[in-house]
RNA sequence: GUGAGUGUAGCUCAGGUGGUUAGAGCACCAGAUUGUGGCUCUGGGGGCCGUGGGUUCGAGUCCCAUCACUCACCCCA
């Protein structure tokens, strides 16, 4: 147990870790095209602040949160999702009161307490976007295209985007009385998940993957035919704006996403061709939101992407993430003296910006040069006794296979030139 | 929370119907010229056979439990 990483978690090991670094890279640089700015919030908060803004009859809240107590007997929670604690840092900085709208992005681990299975993990990490301030169409759209860019900047293809408009709350209590209404004489047929869903939020029965139950929702009002002349308009005008900027997208209207705040837009990207987890990402409008949190209203829009799952899906269609290895030197000795020199020879290397590493364990030279063929050293100083009494040492090229001796003045000059 | 599958060396896996000191490939270390990597050859170190219990003269192998991993359901990223 002692050598063993909780369930659900995992190490992200020297030669993944190049690839996280390529996408946060890749995310970063989009975020400051859009201007957006990045955000670093706690890893935990107190746990109202996610039930009131997620929702206390959600999965997440129900089931799914890392909850305890401190010591103060403050109940505090690990973050699931990003959207909460920024809309809390927004308020708590009023944000509000500077330019606005307010955009901002985050990256960094969620926890969910779940089943861990392809794709999913009870520590995972998500990369995201906020805007605040903007309850324009072109604000949703905006948002849409830059997860989209991502995704993109990344390599992926074949992603699926969806979209939907789940109402506000001048029309949703009209249609999910509605949806009542119609599914009143069947509700004992429904799934027992549904069933209480049909008291608590019944809108999520839509798009329950029972077959039962999906064959019930067949005679399900539309959402379309019950939203308000705003939201019409509004999801009209974002999917203008959509196609517009060149995003293709396909309506859903069965989509309802399992985060109570949204309004308005909902999206998923869904890779058709990962498997069970395949939403890469999701997000949508949140105008009431930040009321909720205590704030005045104030629009929002935001998505998150889930790293491990575009890693996966990278990995899948075998696409490469470009990061570029610094070539190496390594520094072989032969006796005491030189290698007491090597390692001055070393640190100057360091220090002029030049990779480069030396044995310390004391290895013949033949095993010197092997571990320098495993570093992926492009270049090897070998420094022995003899040449150390003529003040030179050895260059040797490991691709070309040939070597020369150099003035053991003038290689740190050298090397420098030519990296 | 529910279901299925799998746990043997660092990794990938062999080990018919229970029978002596548990194997291979790769990896690792050393050697094949007293100072030179990749290829080859030789040798070497490494295994509470997931854990606990049971059946048996005898269990890696059979039974039970437990834990872990994997996949799926649910839900989501």
């Amino acid at each position: 147990m002692l050598a063993k990483a909780p369930r659900g978690t995992r190490d992200i090991l020297p030669g993944e870790v190049e690839k996280w670094l390529a996408l946060e890279n890749i995310f970063r640089n989009l975020c400051e095209k859009f201007n957006y700015r990045e955000i670093r919030t706690p890893i935990f908060e107190h746990t109202e602040l996610f039930s009131r803004s997620v929702g206390e009859d959600t999965d997440i809240v129900g089931k799914e949160m890392y909850t305890f107590s401190d010591k103060g007997k403050r109940s505090l929670t690990l973050r699931p999702e990003g959207t909460a604690s920024t809309v809390r840092a927004f308020l708590e900085h009023k944000m509000y009161a500077q330019a606005q709208p307010t955009r901002l992005f985050y990256f960094g681990p969620m926890f969910r307490y779940d089943r861990p299975q392809a794709g999913r993990y009870r520590q995972f990490h998500q990369l995201g976007a906020e805007a605040f301030g903007s309850a324009s169409p072109e604000m949703d759209a905006e948002m849409i295209t830059l997860a989209m860019d991502f995704f993109h900047g990344a390599g992926l293809k074949q992603l699926s985007l969806e979209i939907n408009s789940v109402g506000c709350p001048q029309c949703r209590p009209a249609y999910r009385e509605e949806i009542r209404k119609t599914l009143e004489q069947n509700r004992i047929d429904l799934c027992p998940d549904c069933q209480s869903r049909f008291d608590t939020n019944p809108l999520r029965i839509l798009d329950c993957k029972e077959e039962g139950c999906r064959e019930i929702n067949l005679q399900a009002p539309e959402i379309f035919d019950h939203l308000c002349s705003y939201c019409v308009q509004h999801f009209e005008d974002v999917l203008y704006y959509l196609k517009l900027l060149d995003i293709s997208c396909r309506v859903n209207s069965k989509l309802v996403r399992g985060l109570d705040y949204y309004t308005n837009t909902a999206f998923e990207i869904v890779d058709t061709g990962l498997g069970s987890q395949n939403s890469l990402g999701g997000g949508g409008r949140y105008d009431g939101l930040v009321e909720t949190c205590g704030g005045s209203p104030t629009p929002g829009v935001g998505f998150a992407i889930g790293v491990e799952r575009v890693l996966l899906s990278l990995e899948q269609q075998n696409i490469q993430l470009e990061f570029e290895e610094e070539p190496r030197i390594f520094v072989a000795t032969l006796g005491p003296k030189a290698s007491t020199r090597g390692l001055q020879l070393v640190m100057e290397l360091r220090r002029r910006g030049i990779a480069a590493e030396k044995d310390y364990l004391d290895r013949s030279l033949k095993a010197q040069m092997k571990q320098a063929d495993r570093v992926g050293a492009s270049r090897v100083l070998i420094l022995g006794e003899e040449e150390l009494e003529k003040g030179r040492v050895v260059l040797r090229d490991m691709v070309k296979g040939d070597q020369k001796e150099v003035e053991l003045e003038i290689i740190i000059d050298m090397l420098s030139n030519v990296h």
